[in-house]
Parts: structure tokens; sequence; C-alpha cells
RNA sequence: GCGGAUAUGACGUAAUUGGUAGCCGUACUAGAUUUAGGAUCUAGUGUCGAAAGGCGUGUGGGUUCGAGUCCCUCUAUCCGCACCA
């Protein structure tokens, strides 16, 4: 019989389901392993080959564990709220729950075809009010709780009001977003309102006026990692600054530990380097230097990691927004200032990056420099950034190229503070070098200056040592219809938390889904939505929220009164290995790890960070093919050809395409134009142009894994993703090769067939056939364990070639064989399990030893080199003597030959092994 | 500008981690079989050379008996951050 992919896959698939095959559940007698993918967002387009990629690799890897005896959890979602499918709400009119549901109809019918071991019973889907209530819940419990920077550590917000009312902020140290100071009994006597507003900001979720990414566009705020130079991630519309009362989360106070956690899990340097660079933690002081003329006191505070360079300040700017402005510019220049801070808010972020031009204006007030008591103009720049440090500096225009820069061109002093620099064409930025006109720091080299120049700052209360970070709160808001409600309603203005017993909110229903562009979010649509006649909070949650703890619920998925129950986070824990795309590396997985932590100091799950492991399958990348149409005809030219015409390049549907062969007759049916097409062909056949892009149905090179199931079967499709090259490298898929993998497993199949009947015998297998089998266990599962899937499926194809010279159909050696192959290829392996008497699935089996002394050679082929050079090669028994094999090896006449006159200097053995000869010149 | 990664036949890649470079698969060549093949099987395939042999892992150098692998230089490509003081 031979291979019917078709009919085994099929029937497999729905043996698996009907017996709950993978069901998985506590089990206190097997150790826990949780592999998880990242869930997928189901859009409309459905899947292409590059999608299932990760999927296998972490299915492989599942299969293997369970096979040696791990109790694994293996779930699969979906991220369901989202803004594609609402954009298709507002352009239909169709409700995106409808679609929605449609599409993850979808996604599961093309998973289930690729034989994945997911254990459905815990599937989750974000925009279920059954999961998104503790989406909701957790929102509750940072909008209850502070940060204390002392305990490091989230705390109920209860306890602050106590702590308030005791001693006001007296030696306080919280994460908050303005600095306040008050006493037990001015506290005591604030309104309900006032105090509600003071704790607003230490909450962790909290309600406040921030500059955000405003796009007008999707009518939204966005969170920084959604906005790339200027422009929304998604669909590409400009993005400007605007002052808005958003909800955010503070992300940023747990920014050292988002840092510190990064060194105890296993994670490429990559991603680790990329989230360092987020947090972007940089070590200074923040430094006062009083206003000149000393107006009520008010000092100016910068932050600087250069406090070395504190001689060499000539100028200090202010950023356009900064609050400070306001208080240093005098009367004779605040037409200019007002002047020139309107100028910078018409421009958006994007034509700020754009052209880079210097501006600023002199603010008219002077600062008095700590250190040197000069006195020093204060400009008013947009180099400046409001939103990092105190949105003041201090420049030094010497040994900063920003500064330099606007110094040159406003002509301000530039003084050198570093032996033997030149500043006359640029600045000096680096760090090293010789202290010079620096007072008391000269002589000094710069790294010791700057300790110096530190202590010197906080002996004498001139400022404090800092640490800050580029990490920002995330903002929480989207005006948005297709997200989280939040669980909050309102009161004198005032949010207040909806009571956790009665959750979830339920998403209302409203009559049209667009957002306007003012920012009224479409919820304010809804009829009769009120809490106890109190308004609710009209916006929803970003996408990030239900996708921040979906491990967790995979836990205990059906749990109604909890996130996770106690039991089922003490087993599962963490998840130990998690695979998904590089593209989350600043969203997702910074803001997982952060509600993580949030958690975890809330005393709700026993591990500090959620994945310990993380594997970034790379990008599937298309192959996409041109034809080239002659300007003005319908005539299309080989590629070979086609410079002797004036052409235009078209992308042509890679599926009628074979080799950059195109298939002339499905052209011309392809698409009503191209009915009457005439070719110029070379050889008899139209060659097609081809390049690597990004898989895209409107570059025609998207491939559907349906189709190759169809025609090769979901093993072959499995082995061949996984043979394309390593994991974690982006390549482009190319059928090319798959004909190759889909030949291996039609040769194992054959292996163990006679004619139409399957066939093996139960004769024991000869010591060559053994060491194939175990040489072959060792591989594979020696390349599981380090992911390097493309080298087992090598291993694979190795061992049937070899067996197949044998002409080998031993039991001994099939069922074996059948157990390490089905991670691969569950189906095939399966079917031959049953075949070979089998009863039960293979997915019970366990993964078999393998038995090191089978694989040692007897003899050894020693290479004899000399002066490095491999010169013949001599065989030897393994365990022979080192001295009987010099002896042997200095009596061979082809030894001689190459010895001559020369004398043997030494002989390099290495395990045992003779490597190389050395001899004397 | 700062940081990370990568570079091996015509192509995708492999190399016991410092020890016979090119496994496995494509593609290609020749042959067998078949009514036919986009099926199957056999042999060959880094490069120069008739052969002996030489040369070969982006560039140039170094360490070593021995380097794809370790160190330094340069080049190219990809990725992250970027007016972050």
């Amino acid at each position: 019989m031979e291979y019917n992919f078709l009919r085994i896959e099929e029937k497999w698939q729905k043996y698996w389901i009907q017996n709950n095959i993978y069901k998985t559940d506590i089990d206190a007698s097997k150790p826990k392993y949780y592999v998880l993918d990242m869930f997928p967002y189901p859009s409309g387009a459905g899947l292409h080959v590059g999608h299932p990629l990760g999927y296998i690799a972490s299915d492989i890897y599942s299969r293997y564990k369970t096979l040696r005896g791990f109790n694994v959890l293996h779930p699969m979602g979906y991220d369901a709220f989202g803004l594609p499918a609402e954009q298709y709400a507002i352009e239909t009119g169709q409700h995106p729950e409808i679609t929605t549901e449609k599409n993850i109809k979808r996604y599961r019918e093309q998973l289930n075809k690729l034989g994945f071991s997911f254990d459905w019973s815990r599937e989750v889907k974000t925009c279920s009010p059954h999961y998104y209530k503790w989406t909701q819940w957790a929102f509750i419990k940072m909008f209850d709780s502070y940060y204390c920077n002392q305990a490091q550590q989230a705390r109920p917000i209860s306890e602050l009001i106590e702590i308030f009312a005791q001693k006001g902020t007296q030696n306080l140290n919280l994460a908050c977003s303005k600095e306040l100071h008050f006493t037990a009994e001015e506290w005591q006597a604030y309104s309900e309102k006032e105090q509600q507003e003071i704790l607003m900001n230490y909450r962790i979720a909290y309600l406040a006026d921030t500059m955000v990414n405003w796009c007008a566009d999707l009518g939204t705020v966005l969170a920084n990692d959604e906005v790339v130079n200027g422009l929304s991630v998604r669909g590409g519309y400009p993005v400007e600054q605007r002052k808005m009362r958003q909800w955010s989360l503070r992300v940023s106070a747990y920014a050292q530990r988002l840092l510190d956690g990064l060194e105890t899990i296993e994670w490429s340097e990559s991603i680790k380097e990329t989230q360092k660079n987020w947090i972007g933690r940089s070590e200074g002081a923040e430094i006062k230097f009083q206003l000149h003329p000393n107006t009520d006191a008010d000092s100016l505070v910068v932050f600087t990691t250069r406090a070395d360079t504190i001689f060499g300040v000539t100028f200090m700017a202010l950023a356009p927004e900064s609050e400070y402005v306001a208080k240093v510019a005098t009367p004779e220049q605040k037409s200019a200032v007002d002047e020139y801070i309107a100028a910078t808010r018409k421009r958006t972020e994007r034509e700020r990056i754009a052209d880079r031009k210097i501006s600023g204006v002199f603010s008219g007030g002077y600062a008095i420099n700590p250190f040197s008591g000069e006195k020093v103009p204060i400009w008013i720049s947009d180099y400046v950034l409001a939103g990092y440090g105190t949105g003041a500096i201090m420049a030094v225009p010497a040994h900063d190229s920003r500064d330099y820069a606007f110094a040159k061109h406003f002509g301000l002093p530039i003084i050198p503070l570093i032996e033997g620099c030149d500043v006359s064409d640029e600045s000096f930025d680096a760090k090293e070098g010789i202290m010079i006109n620096s007072g008391f720091l000269n002589g000094l080299t710069v790294p010791e200056a700057i300790k110096k120049a530190k202590e010197y700052i906080s002996d004498n209360a001139l400022g404090v040592i800092k640490v800050n970070y580029r990490l920002r709160d995330a903002i929480f808001s989207r005006q948005r219809y297709w997200g989280e409600p939040f669980p909050i309603y309102y009161k004198d203005g005032m949010p207040y938390a909806i009571p956790e017993d009665e959750l979830p909110v339920i998403l209302p229903e409203v009559d049209k889904f667009l957002p306007t562009e003012t920012g009224e979010p479409p919820l304010g649509r809804a009829k009769n939505r009120t809490y106890k006649g109190l308004p609710f909070e009209l916006n929803t949650m970003p996408g990030f929220a239900g996708s921040s703890a979906y491990y967790l619920r995979y836990m205990d998925p059906h749990n109604e009164e909890a996130l996770v129950s106690k039991d089922a986070n003490e087993y599962w824990r963490d998840v130990d290995l998690y695979v998904g795309g590089t593209e989350h590396a600043t969203g997702h997985l910074i803001y997982s790890r952060f509600w993580n932590k949030f958690l975890y100091d809330l005393g709700i799950v026993v591990e500090q960070e959620p994945f310990k492991k993380l594997v970034n399958q790379g990008m599937i990348q298309g192959c996409s093919s041109f034809v080239y149409r002659i300007n003005g005809t319908n005539t299309f030219v080989s590629y070979g050809l086609k410079d002797k015409y004036a052409t235009t390049e078209l992308h042509v549907d890679v599926n009628i395409v074979n080799n950059n062969i195109l298939d002339v007759k499905r052209f011309k049916m392809w698409k009503p134009e191209y009915e009457t097409a005439e070719f110029i062909l070379e050889n008899g056949e139209y060659r097609c142009g081809w390049c690597v892009e990004k898989m895209s149905k409107s570059l025609y090179n998207v491939v559907n894994p349906d189709d190759i199931v169809v025609t090769y079967g979901a093993d072959t499709l499995r082995l061949y993703e996984m043979f394309l090259g390593p994991l974690e490298q982006s390549k482009p898929w190319d059928t090319k090769g798959i004909d190759g993998v889909h030949r291996f497993l039609r040769k194992f199949w054959r292996l163990f067939h006679h004619g139409d009947t399957f066939y093996i015998s139960d004769e024991a297998p000869t010591a060559a056939e053994l060491k194939i089998l175990h040489k072959t266990i060792k591989k594979v599962r020696s390349d599981i364990e380090s992911f390097s899937f493309n080298t087992s499926v090598s291993a694979f194809m190795i061992c049937v070639n070899e067996l197949t010279d044998l002409k080998c159909n031993k039991k001994a050696i099939l069922e074996p064989l059948t157990i390490i192959l089905s991670p691969f290829a569950p189906h095939i392996a399966e079917e031959l399990w049953h075949l070979a008497g089998n009863a039960t699935s293979i997915v019970k089996a366990s993964f078999p030893e393998y038995d090191d002394n089978l694989l040692i050679e007897n003899s050894f082929e020693y290479p004899i080199s000399f002066n490095g050079k491999t010169r013949f090669k001599m065989e030897f028994p393994l365990d022979a003597d080192p001295e009987l094999i010099k002896e042997r090896v200095t009596a061979d006449p082809q030894t001689q030959k190459f010895m001559s006159d020369k004398q043997l200097k030494k002989i390099i053995v290495v395990k045992g092994k003779i490597i190389n000869i050395v001899l004397s010149n």
C-alpha cells in the first residue's frame, strides 16, 4: 500500500480528539513542563505557512517532553480583542464578535489539520467575558495598589491611607507621578475628593493628564511601543503628542526589577539587549542650580550622567514643555519665548525627527553654577526632551555633541575640560582623559572625576545621586470599542472601582463602532449604561491587557472564583518554554513581566518571572515571482530576454509557478486581463524572475498550509518547516525542497511494507542495525534538547537510508524509531505504531534510551599528519597501546617517506587517538 | 552614533565544540527501469589539474603541532535603540 497520508492523518486526528489524548490535568506524580506559544490574533486572512513554524517547534518539544515522562501543559487560545476586527466592523457594520468568531473557527480548523497536541479544553479567548473578568480584576488590583520603593514591592492602597493618616508623607519613598509633601493633620483635613486626587498620584493604575501619543486617524491614544518614527505601527498614521487625561500603568516603578530579572531567565542575548535598551537605565545625579536673580528661591534641577563636566557648563537648556519655562522667562523675553513654544507645539514629533534643525530661544533668565559660582544663561530648545530626566539640562558643549551643535549655532562659549582634546570641529564625547579647567577635579581621570563630583554633590547637598530610566509608564486607555471595558465608574469626577464580586463589566452593544476624531470613545453611545446611576469609564483597555496574564489563565481556565487557583499555580508555576516572534520584545514581553511581578507582590503567583526560556522563531519570508510585460502590450517576455525590451515587472501568483517556470495556461486563467496574453519564451519555457520579501497577499507570494497538507500531508509540512534551517533564523519559503522530505517519509513507509501489505520481521536485530538505531536516538535526543530540529530531520533521513541499504524491517528497530519520529511526524508514527501491534496511542510510549556501548567503534582510521598536514591514514584498534602505535607508525614505509632526515618531535594524542605526528625542521 | 547578531559549494544547510570541512536535502550530470513521468533505483557533483598534487569556510593578520571554530583588524548584510543629557 502506498503511503496514503490523507487517510492516515484524518484517521488519527479523529482518534486523538475522540480519546482526549491531549487532555492535561495536574498530576503530582510527574514533573510538570509548560510549553507555550504566543497566542495568535485571529485575522481574516487565515494562516500562511509562516505562522505554524513556532507552533510546530513547540509541538515537537511538547511531544518529546511527554515521551520523556513529563506532565506537559501545551495550550492554545486567541488574542481576540484588537483593531483589525474593529476596523472591519466599521467598514461593514458587522459586529466584531461575529467576524472574530468566524476567524477563530477557521484558525482552529487549520491548526487541527497540522496535528498539534494542544489541550483544547483549556482554550482561552481574551474577548470572552469569562476571560476578561480577570483582566478587569487585575486592573482593579493595580488601581488598589501603590508601589513602595523601599520594599521594592506593590502594596494595598488601604495601607497607604493608614500611613498618611498617621504620619503624612514623612520618610516615605513611593513611586509617584509627582513628589508631594503633607502632614497627617493636613491629610485628615483634606476633603474626600482631595484625598482621592492625592491617592491617584500613587496608584499603580492611575488616571492623569499626561503627554500621550494621539493618533487622530485611529481615533485613539497609543502606547510607546505602538509608535515607530512618529507613525502608528498599525496603519502607519501620523501620531502627535497631546496632553490628555488617560489611564496609565506605573510600569516605571518596576524598571529595576525588570532589568534584574533578565539575569535570571534563558532568553536570547539580542532580546535581553533590546529590553535593556528599552528600560534604558542610566546612573547620574540630579543637580540643583540656583536661579539668578534669585526669584522666590526656586532652583532649576537637571539630570546628568556627566557630573564631572560641570565646570564646562556654558548654558542651561529647557524643554519647551517644561514647567520651568514660565518661572525663568523674563518679561523682556516673554513674547519671543511664547512665539517659540507655539512654533514647536505645531510641529509633530515626526517633523521634529525628520528635520533636526537647531532651534531655540533665550529665556532671559540665568542660573548659578553650584560648583564654580558662575552665572550661565538659560535657553529653551526642543532638543531637550520633556519626558526624560527633569526636562532640563546643563549644557556642556565641549563634551556633548548636541550641546556643541547648539552652542556653535548660537555663538555660545565652549570650554574644553579634557587635556589635549580638540573641540574646534566637534565635541569630545568619550569618557576618557585627564580633567583640566575643572577646579578641584583637575588631574583626575574622567571616571575618577565623575565619582568625586558626585560625592561633592551629596556632601554639600547640591543635589542627589540618581538613577534614571527611559522606560515610561504604559498608557492604558484606548478610545475604541473592541476591547475590555474598564471596571470603573465616576463619582464627583473621581474614578472608583466596581466591587470585585460584580465583575465582569460586560462590553455593551452600540449602534456604531466608529470613534470620533476628537477622542470621544464609542462606548459613550451605549444606551442606559450606568453603575447605580453613576457614569462608567468609557475608554477600553489596549491590546496588551488581555495578553499580559493569559499564561496564568491556561493553568486553570474555567475557574470562576480566581484568575488561577493556588493549587494550579503552585503546580504549573511558570512557562518553561515560550515560543514566539521577536516583534513583542518591547511590548507584550515587558508588560507580561510587569504584570506577573505585580501579581507576585500580591502573593497571587509564586514565580517572579513568567517565562523561563524564550525561543524566538524566525520569520518565514515569501519568495515572490515576477513576469515581465512589454510596455503598452499584453506580451510577456521570459526573464532571460527581458533586457531587450522596455518591460514592467509584475508580481505573479507563486502557486502557478514551478521552479521559476510559469504555467502559461494557468496564468491566462489567473486574471481576465491575461486571457489574451502572448509570450516570448526561451527554450520553450517562460522563466520568471524572483525575490525574497514579506509573505503577503498583495505580493501574491502566500503559500497556504492547507494546500501543502493536501498535496504532501501535515507530517511532510511539519518535517519540512523544521528542515528548512535553524529555528531562530529567518528564511524564505521555498517549495522546491519539500519533495526530498516527502520522499523520506515514503521511504520509511515502504521499508515496512511488502507490496500492499504491512510486513515486519520478528528477528533480532544485528549489531549494525542496533548501531544505526542507537546513533539516531542519541542524535535526535540531543538535537531536540538544543532546538536543532533541522539536524534531527537529517538524522532521520540518514537512518532510513542506512536501514534501507540493509533492507532492515525488524520490529525491534521499527518501534523505537516510530517513537522518536512521533514528535515530528505524529500521524505516520501513530499508524506504524498501531500496525506493529500496539493498542494504545504512541503518545503514551516513552522515549527510548540509547546504549553508548553499541556506538563505540572498535577500530579507527587515524589521520597521520606531518606538521599539520594530513598525509595518509592508518587503521588501529581503538584501545591500542600508544607506544605500540608509535612503533608501528615510525616503522611504516609511508611515514619514513615523509620523515627523511627529520626527527620525530612528538605525537599528539587526543582522547586516545593519534591526531598528529610532529617533526622537527 | 551606541548595542546585538550573521558571513561555509549553484542553493537551504552540517561539522563530535580546537582534531579527516562540505553530512542531509535541493538543483545538476550520466546510467538503469518504465507505454509514460513532476515515479523509482544506481553513480557522480567545492575548485584548479590528465594525474600526482595544489587551493579552498567574507578580508587581512595572530595564537597553535593543528583554526570554519579562539584573539585582533577591516568589509558586507540583518536587527534593536537613538536629540535619553
